[in-house]
DNA sequence: TCAACTTTTTGATTTAGATCAAAAGATTAC
DNA sequence: GTAATCTTTTGATCTAAATCAAAAAGTTGA
């Protein structure tokens, strides 16, 4: 899935619509664990990731990191909030393998939703979208067994679960390391 | 808060864009403990809160019902993604005291996002909210304690707290009535 | 190639919160 | 106004998963 395939997906749009915003779009590729956006910064870019993994996390108070979310192939990846909103990020934005992104800034973004109706939608459907899979995961955080949600997470992130150390797992799943590795054990 | 207050809080709208949009939304008074919405069934309307109070919860296997989110006055009800993708409910709608909504339907949102560029701008940046909000409870629910969630549920719902059984906001927050009660008693 | 480091597994113990059970307190309706 | 129903509190016990600790396995780099 590249990023054209993923505009028209969701939007008719018309050839010139699509080849002027595609033209925001810059290509930058990225080694293996490099941080894109730390916290307390305002997240500048939206990133389409055309190859490899990212996450996003956050530190707790004694300093354990907590992954709050993956992103794989052919998903837009950014500190949402932060990106919109142009506030402080709550997370740290990395990539977790060697990764080719495209990627386009907020007042670039902000042109085009301004000058497309089309662009406008798009990001209100990318929005729904997001929504509907962060209630997925609290549904499954707030009444699951540890061994249900880690079902969960192979339903949903299928490719990435043996991509990324376990840690990262257990803690997107709201559980401690050796309890995953207990369940996987037991599989 | 009223609906149109809420609309120009987001968008600049021209005065006959609000005129045309407001038009759209039917005054709808609602008895308390009314369902809105089934599970299985689609959303056909989004509500506004003007007055009273409602929540989305669903049914777990053993029957028991489990809170997903609360809507007070001034905010819009829905369950979102059934509504916005025309897809079965996972969740039941109610209200929890008498209330007065306003109520559009799936088809008159669609005509007024494809007429007007400045509804699919309002749309995206409700749904950017909305995102942002569960975000915040997901973080809540997946590293705090028990006592902590109900905290976050004080800050983030601070009158609606003592309006609704117990059981209810147990639920919500992803815990047992019992425990609630005794983190109460400590306050 | 093997020392240093990181990640995963395994075991023993503890604990926050669930479950089960029942009493106490509020509401509702006849 | 009191029986019936619903909601909240309290107590005793249980359990899933956390924590603590250390061994095993895997990776990296000089």
């Amino acid at each position: 899935m590249n990023i054209t395939d993923l505009l028209v997906n969701y939007v008719a749009f018309s050839h010139d619509e699509l080849n002027d915003i595609l033209s925001h779009f810059k290509k930058v590729e990225v080694k293996k664990n490099q941080i894109l956006v730390k916290e307390g910064q305002v997240c500048q870019n939206l990133y389409f990731v055309e190859k490899g993994l990212g996450r996003s996390y956050y530190l707790k108070e004694d300093g354990k990191e907590v992954t709050q979310w993956f992103f794989g192939q052919g998903v837009f990846m950014s500190s949402a909030d932060s990106f919109f909103n142009q506030s402080p990020s709550y997370y740290y934005l990395e990539t977790l393998e060697d990764a080719i992104l495209y990627s386009i800034a907020h007042q670039d973004m902000d042109l085009l939703l301004a000058k497309y109706h089309n662009m406008e939608k798009f990001m209100r459907l990318l929005s729904i979208d997001m929504l509907s899979k962060i209630v997925l995961k609290l549904n499954a955080i707030q009444f699951q067994t540890a061994r249900e949600r880690y079902d969960y997470m192979i339903t949903e992130f299928p490719d990435i679960s043996n991509r990324v150390p376990l840690g990262h797992i257990a803690s997107y799943l709201g559980m401690t390391q050796e309890t995953l590795s207990r369940i996987r054990k037991n599989n």
